[in-house]
DNA sequence: CTCCTTTTTGGGAGCGCTCCCAACCATATG
DNA sequence: CATATGGTTGGGAGCGCTCCCAAAAAGGAG
């Protein structure tokens, strides 16, 4: 087996110098007659430029790093997460670049594996998510010179970069929605209080039942995110006899859907329900989820976007918030239920 | 901003050459004086090493990539993928290496894609997930010396490392549980028949069905493993009036779950279903579905292990296959269901 | 035909590390 | 006291590339 042949090698091949095999291969400024025989020369070798290398000398390395703290042996259960991935790397992927995946749990394991994210020389820049609210994880990025953006809002976001949906807002949509549909005793289950999104979606939601002369009183449970969660919380609330309910997740809500059903309620006969995500394909459930939709893949592919150009060295944070859109369906009883079904 | 530093910065201040600090932070032979001396050099400074000027130095990443190839929106949907990842990122994690991502749909964009993942200098090695039978993918990676293992089993797997589980033998099992149960009608709705494990699962489960003297005649669908075409499978089906299906996979036997239930029938009174998989959580149904229990997060942390080898040399082909086990709930009804519901 | 501009090309320097060999030092041995 | 032994240490060479400057070649204008 010989060995891999440099840019060396090509240019005595083609009777050029090494330099002028690079220019060929990153499009500098090379004759018409000179590029055609390189270029000759390298489709029949199969060069290929050596990563390492050009990283070293350009201090480049046309990698960015995905980092998901607490990820548990749950992660992929709730579709987000694959979701997103799957748009920062189409995005990762147009502007040709490679994705490197980190994904650490709870242990103490995770420290070190922090640190290889900011290992010089190994990526360009990071998207961070999944963060909880005051995670360390983001100071500790800010401590580094290491280019990233945030998936969701950290708490501290005044000086980060970060992409976000407008979980406030959607939630306060979806308020207003059940209000709308003249609910009187509005119930919620809610995400996970330390994180944002858990918090936003919960103000949210409060704010627009207030502006509609409504409250939760104690019509409140928080979930995990797991649909089993939102079956027990629908289960605990039931007790309230709620006429509608806000879940903070699709996941979650197809589990207080079951939870109705097997209660031998009607959902949206007897309780309306909207959830957030609109994540969840509308057959899957019946009746269909009235959700507040949020863009992940669009999220996803900004963060890439967004990511490069902190690495190409923006250096005043920006915000970007996408909206997000109520998709009624069944669930919320606005529209007659295709087969309602006991 | 000052310059990062480097071995020979470090070496400087702790009075020390380039090599020695290199040795200290590699584990080689220091004096005990001089180790302590260049590592609080190293903690005050907060030195780490350059992983690109070391890849190109020692010809060797510490990346693994994982390639996924025809990773449409929905590669997510269902669990597998996810808990592979997660296997993978795992063992990755343990021996200190890094996961790349690399995955791509069927467009044209996908070639240039490809060869990223060959590129010199970028990963020591890559586990390349096996979906489609003859996939060229897998002819491209033995026609480059980039150590790779498939997970799945190829078509030409005589040539390749690979690790994957016992598909026919899994559904051998279900067919022999079900005839067992004394069933007279089994049915099948199988995975896409262009994976080998579609058809692998399909012939073993034919061939445990043959040993009991049972046929599915023509009561076989095949579904594309979402959860909407084994709804659609087993609507099909139903004409057929058949009193044991094997779904192929979890996800689509969730949709077959429903079909029965919307057709006013009921599992397992009376149709018993055993699915493929064991991945979405019991409690996720009712009933809770028998199902073959594939262990994807050991395949994943094996391929990892199985590539490491790979990487450091080994060169007879491995096959490692996982057995299955069968998880008897109550879809089969080989239990009492805890609550039959309509 | 000379001088100046522009395009094209070559090669030195250097990125930060590992690998390896030679030099060094101390201690043990004949 | 010379010599072997083994643990330490230093530094040259080189990994394959990019960056940059200067040399060479090719035109254009006077």
């Amino acid at each position: 087996m010989e060995r891999r042949l440099n840019l060396e090698d090509v240019g005595r091949r083609a009777g050029v110098s090494r330099s002028t095999v690079s220019r060929v291969v990153n499009g500098g400024h090379v004759s018409s007659e000179t590029k055609r025989r390189v270029e000759a020369v390298i489709a029949e070798t199969g060069y290929r430029p050596h990563a390492a290398a050009r990283s070293l000398a350009s201090n480049s390395t046309g990698v960015i790093g995905l980092v998901i703290p607490s990820a548990a042996g749950t992660l992929f259960d709730d579709p987000y997460f694959g979701r997103l991935i799957l748009g920062i790397s189409s995005a990762t992927n147009e502007v040709d670049m490679t994705l490197a995946l980190f994904l650490f749990g709870d242990g103490p394991d995770e420290r070190s594996i922090i640190s290889r994210v900011v290992t010089p020389g190994l990526v360009d820049g990071v998207i961070v998510t999944a963060t909880t609210r005051g995670d360390p994880l983001i100071d500790h990025m800010q401590g580094t010179n290491m280019p990233f953006v945030v998936v969701g809002r950290p708490d501290n976001a005044g000086s980060t970069f970060c992409v976000d949906v407008d979980n406030r807002a959607g939630a306060r949509t979806a308020a207003l929605h059940l209000a709308g549909l003249g609910c009187r005793r509005p119930a919620l289950i809610a995400a996970p209080s330390n994180t944002t999104a858990g918090v936003d979606r919960r103000s949210g939601f409060l704010e627009g039942l207030a502006e509609a002369g409504l409250s939760v009183e104690d019509r409140i449970v928080e979930g995990d995110w797991s649909q089993e969660s939102g079956r027990r919380a629908m289960d605990r609330l039931l007790a309230e006899r709620p006429d509608a309910v806000f879940v903070a997740s699709d996941r979650m809500a197809v589990g207080a859907l079951r939870a109705i059903r097997e209660a031998g309620l009607n959902c949206p006969g007897d309780i309306s329900v909207v959830s957030f995500d609109g994540i969840v394909p509308p057959d899957l459930t019946a009746p269909q989820l009235t959700s507040v939709v949020q863009p992940v893949t669009e999220v996803g592919e900004r963060a890439v976007r967004l990511l490069t150009t902190v690495i190409a060295g923006a250096s005043t944070p920006e915000h970007v918030v996408f909206p997000t859109e109520l998709a009624v369906r069944e669930s919320c009883g606005a529209t007659p239920t295709a087969e309602p079904e006991a």
